[in-house]
DNA sequence: GCCAACGTTGGC
DNA sequence: GCCAACGTTGGC
């Protein structure tokens, strides 16, 4: 039984379009710093699970999907004193931070904004439209997930 | 650019 | 273990 999820990124950053463009369309989710978000990874992302693709900052929205092809093995970023994300209390033998490899499966018809998802029933209690909510890595609901989908494929 | 919300750090 | 200070996220 698949699980749904929802992952953030900047656009500016990394996009949707970044990873289609990965020359196998699959990127090693690394980078993550929070230990709620590290915990979905680490512990409960499956292989095959289905993962909404989120653009935060820069005109909020969901924007694809993607789904899980490797699950969780240390981000080995956290040991690179040069990388952004460099964090010396993780070590090779004590990894802190965890990571998945995700693949490109589709771009929605169009881009759903949070502004629209907002006032859509049944997403009343999504995570991500909780005020002030900051999780990078967060589940989803099934039937969030299918009221999503549907959605971006009407006025398409 | 502003600022609310949140997570983390560190003194005590 | 509490909590103030601080840094970051991210919508607006």
């Amino acid at each position: 039984m698949a699980n749904y999820w929802l992952v953030k990124s900047e656009p500016g950053c990394y996009s949707i379009d970044t990873l289609e463009n990965e020359p196998d369309q699959i990127t090693s989710w690394d980078g993550v710093r929070n230990y709620q978000a590290r915990n979905f990874m680490r512990d409960e992302m499956k292989l095959g699970d289905k993962v909404l693709f989120y653009h935060s900052v820069t005109n909020p929205s969901i924007v694809g999907i993607c789904e899980v092809v490797r699950e969780s093995y240390p981000d080995h970023t956290a040991w690179n004193p040069e990388d952004d994300h460099f964090d010396p209390k993780s070590t090779v033998d004590n990894p802190r931070w965890f990571m998945v490899d995700v693949k490109f499966v589709e771009k929605l018809p169009r881009a759903l904004s949070l502004k629209e998802l907002r006032q859509i029933p049944g997403l009343e209690r999504m995570e991500l439209l909780r005020k002030g909510s900051r999780l990078s890595v967060m589940p989803v609901d099934k039937n969030e997930f299918d009221i999503i989908c549907n959605l971006a494929k009407e006025q398409a």
